[in-house]
DNA sequence: ACCATTAGCTTACGACGTAAGCATACAGTG
DNA sequence: CACTGTATGCTTACGTCGTAAGCTAATGGT
């Protein structure tokens, strides 16, 4: 059976929910209008795909296996490795900015995700972190690329903020807050500030491994009480 | 004109979307349900509320505003404030799992969001950052609380990861994705992980306040480019 | 020629956010 | 006291959503 060349797939259905997210925003992915830019009615979909969430996690997947898919020499020291996974995550989720909010919300973790934990965590182990540290790293290194990059990636249109910060990019408003007034207007490149947590983290990470202990408390109880 | 003690308000409309969040989940908070919660008709909640997204706005901020309410002696190193603060958002948004995909997704800043980035900022210039350092430090510090408590308070109970993941934890897969099956299973302490992390971001910016340069490029491209 | 399978369509249900207008009950005024 | 304006909650209704159930028309294998 030769299927004819414009019949649905699912290929075809991730692929235009993919590109009308991009184009219209993840608010307009809607299974009644998916369809329609397939040209075919909503219940169609459902042939392909069992329901809108599994399509909302194959997205994710689909975003997240940039992160990781070619290019994995394992010969490069464990720097070199998590720098270029946290640089093409953040490049992929700032080309899609809905994703943001899917990838970091969605409990559900597909195959692509699995890749790109394990890329980091070898990437740990070969670099000589125990298991435990490993461990650690891996939530390090995913809650920044997610944490960091949803802040850069959720900043819209200044208007958006609300008329307060309106105001704080105005210049009004510098008694109640002094401090932001003072640093709102920082020039600010979003990769170079990026560039600087991951080495931040990187470096971080670096000293976790030489066994640095840290050097505070555990559960921050002393700052809490020594504020209170 | 003395309201009867059971009328609705501004406060009882958010306190009561609050704890059905709290109780329900995030998903449940409709305004038919949260109507009925307070033995009303849905639509009598826009005598006191705009609309929805201005609620979910303001529950936001509810919940922004237990990271920096009281307690705030400037003596205090900047060290110990960020810490603070750090960890109080940390701990206020793990007791409220369904606030993160709130905080870290919307766009729309209120007035304790603002004092918290005053706080951060502030704590920052005192400390000796000049404005620009300062202005990168909020950001990161921002998006590690979002990033690594989303992380911390999205994982579920195991079997809404996917079953995949599941396997994982039973040992199996281990030859697909060697380094997470030898550390998946670490233990794994949330307070005690995040409190390395707050650490790490503050002994990292330390160094960026004694001026030690990012020693890696700009864009993060020479790592991409050794690895491809 | 027949039939089982497939792919898409139709209809329908219940839930959602909210616009528009109605009803009631009260406060202040004469 | 009656009268009226304002605040509060209710009713009804519209358009949108995800998707369950069942139908129909085409296709490929025997």
């Amino acid at each position: 059976m030769t299927p004819p060349r414009d019949a649905l797939s699912y290929e075809r259905v991730l692929q235009a929910a993919l590109t009308l997210a991009d184009v219209h925003g993840l608010g307009s992915l809607s299974m009644r209008r998916l369809g329609s830019e397939l040209g075919v009615e909503a219940m169609s979909l459902y042939r392909h795909v069992p329901n809108k969430d599994a399509l909302l996690d194959a997205m994710v997947d689909a975003i997240v296996q940039t992160w990781v898919d070619d290019a994995h020499p394992a010969a490069d020291d464990w720097r070199a490795r998590l720098a270029s996974i946290m640089h093409r995550a953040h490049r992929a989720l700032l080309e899609r900015p809905w994703a943001v909010e899917l990838v970091t919300v969605r409990p559900r973790v597909g195959d692509a995700r699995l890749r790109y934990a394990e890329a980091v965590t070898t990437a740990l182990l070969d670099g000589g972190f125990t298991p435990q540290l490993a461990h650690h790293g891996l939530h390090i290194v995913d809650g920044t690329i997610m944490g960091f990059t949803a802040q850069q990636a959720r900043r819209p249109s200044a208007e958006a903020l609300g008329e307060r910060v309106q105001a704080l990019y105005e210049g009004e408003l510098a008694d109640e807050y002094p401090g932001i007034s003072r640093t709102i207007r920082e020039h600010h490149d979003h990769d170079e500030e990026y560039a600087l947590m991951v080495d931040l983290v990187i470096e971080g990470l670096g000293r976790l491994r030489e066994g640095k202990p840290p050097h505070r408390s555990r559960s921050g109880a002393a700052y809490a009480l020594s504020l209170s």
